[in-house]
RNA sequence: GCACCGCUAGCUCAACUGGCAGAGCAGCUGACUCUUAAUCAGCGGGUUGGGGGUUCAAGUCCCUCGCGGUGCACCA
């Protein structure tokens, strides 16, 4: 019993407040979180309907509707009120004491919070203002809110917004958006694959061992199997599994999760698109992959030029240039820079720069670390870089004529990488070689390198046809469309729990 | 992981060199029948992120823990 009095005098003022007006509303006998209510009638609609009316007319029209208190002006016997639902639509309540009488209107002055999600029944009309409103004739509870708002007009700063995204979404219309937005771009990825005669598949998010991509894994448990199971860091080698049984163009539109450090661009867990085509090569899906951008764009902005919340606009339009990854930068540092190229020459240009090398580096990894300093800050627009170093992808066919790179893309768009294709390598026998000496370097430390996954390699020695694909990050592709960092694209981004609070 | 910065009322923020913790909005009471972040008058609201220390005196200085931000490192 002293718990429950201690815990009470914790309880914000406000709060308690509120939560006397909800036992106020029970003692008179009224509900304050009703099951039902008669709605005929949502705010968006009334909008669509009626939005464009003069001042101070009535349409003789009786509606029913709920929405979330987000402003509230009491006068002495007229109460106005703004209602908002979902989708940031509003209307504004009228409350007068000719229409509702003493006793309802000074329930509603009492009892109404900002924040509260009401019921009022009435006529659509304009006010002397113009605004459009209920006329209210009778009124509701619809759910009590114990909890303030935030003040309406100054920016909540980013955590609460992320710890309580609930409150971000009443509150700001770009959150909203977001979210919307959000499902607008899978979907149209979904529906342009689907275009395209793919299949969309499922691949194990509990894997035996890690694979697909350089990473450190999330580790569990299996009590059932009695071993350690890994959250997947990539679903490649099972969609080329896939590949290899048939299945011959597919893709998985879904959750990887890597154990590694978290920023405005990374996210432990993000939603990755990979697809995969046999009969095609890297180029083939260069352009796939602009197309599916572009119909993103075309679903979510209606154009090929996408607004950022900040204003600003983007051409996603046409081709997208190609660079060469080697030839670009032998340009930017004045001297051929090649496959050939010396260890030597590699650490000094680096050193002239300030990039730090560590010595287990590769010769690509340099070279990549190098291109990453001078050319992509150059971009303009969305554009391919072209034929990466062969030892820094290890899952990547060589290039049909070029000693040294691989038929491998990365698509930049504002700054940060959106998309890698590449003709895949299906050769087992090379494939093996290149994982073998992978799992020797994880064997000497580096905790990236993958281990063999000695089934993945079986399927390939049943034949994988020549195959192009690409692995696309959803969450940076709504960053390239909206321009907000990747905690707002997801809608609950992970974060360290509260505590002593 | 390392470095730096931050954490004060429900929210957004002040508080000089260590010297009585404040404002706006929100809330409460009252006034007001067309408001638009309504207005006017009055009032309440704080373990200054947690713990420890120095001091006559700590929001302020020191130690430590938590959470966040920025940069670096790693990665997509």
């Amino acid at each position: 019993m002293s718990d429950e009095v201690e815990s009470e005098t914790e309880i914000p003022e406000q709060v308690q407040i509120r939560r006397n007006k909800r036992q106020a509303i029970l003692d008179s006998g009224a509900q304050a979180y009703p099951v039902s209510l008669p709605i005929t009638a949502s705010i968006a609609q009334l909008r669509a309907e009626h939005g464009h009316l003069d001042a101070e007319a009535a349409t003789g029209i009786t509606v029913g509707i709920a929405g979330r208190v987000i402003f509230s002006r009491n006068t002495g016997k007229l109460a106005f009120a703004t209602l908002s639902a979902g989708g940031g639509e509003t209307i504004q309540a009228m409350v007068s004491l000719g229409q509702v009488g003493e006793q309802s209107l000074s329930e509603w002055k009492a009892l109404v919070d900002l924040g509260d999600q009401v019921f009022v029944s009435g006529e659509v009309i304009t006010s002397k203002r113009g605004e459009l409103s209920v006329f209210v004739d009778s009124w509701s509870m619809a759910s009590k809110s114990l909890r303030p708002l935030p003040v309406a007009h100054k920016e909540m700063n980013e955590e609460s917004r992320v710890r309580q995204r609930y409150v971000d979404l009443i509150m700001r219309p770009e959150a909203q958006v977001m979210a919307r937005t959000r499902v607008k771009t899978v979907s149209a990825l979904r529906t342009s694959l689907s275009n395209r005669e793919y299949l969309e598949i499922e691949t194990p998010m509990l894997q035996t061992q890690p694979g697909g991509a350089t990473a450190r894994p999330f580790i569990t448990h299996s009590n059932a199997f009695g071993i350690d199971l890994y959250l997947r860091i990539a679903p490649e080698l099972f969609l080329k599994r896939a590949v290899v049984g048939g299945l011959d163009r597919v893709f998985e539109i879904n959750r990887n999760f890597r154990n590694e450090g978290a920023d405005s661009t990374h996210s432990p867990e993000f939603a990755m698109l990979e697809f995969y085509q046999a009969f095609a090569d890297y180029q083939d899906m260069a352009t796939i992959t602009r197309e599916l951008i572009q119909e993103a764009a075309q679903t979510v902005a209606g154009s090929l030029t996408v607004t950022h919340f900040d204003g600003s606009e983007h051409d996603l339009s046409g081709v997208w240039p190609q660079i060469d990854l080697y030839e670009s930068l032998s340009h930017a540092v004045n001297q051929e820079v090649t496959p050939e190229t010396s260890r030597v020459i590699l650490e000094e240009l680096c050193s002239s720069v300030d990039i730090k090398f560590a010595p287990s580096w590769v010769n690509g990894k340099l070279v990549e670390e190098l291109f990453e300093h001078y050319i992509i800050p150059t971009f303009t627009g969305p554009t391919f870089v072209m034929h990466f170093p062969v030892d820094t992808s290890p899952l990547t066919r060589d290039h049909r004529s070029r000693a040294g790179v691989v038929e491998k893309w990365d698509l930049y768009v504002d700054g940060f990488e959106l998309a890698t294709g590449y003709s895949e390598l299906v050769d087992p026998v090379i494939q093996r070689e290149r994982l073998v000496e992978q799992a020797s370097l994880g064997a000497q430390g580096d905790k990236e390198a993958m281990p063999l996954d000695e089934d993945f390699l079986r399927a390939l020695e049943h034949g994988m046809p020549p195959s192009g694909g690409v692995g696309l990050g959803v969450d940076r592709l709504l960053m390239a469309l909206t321009g907000q960092g990747i905690r707002e694209t997801v809608l609950f981004p992970l974060v360290k729990p509260e505590r002593d609070k």
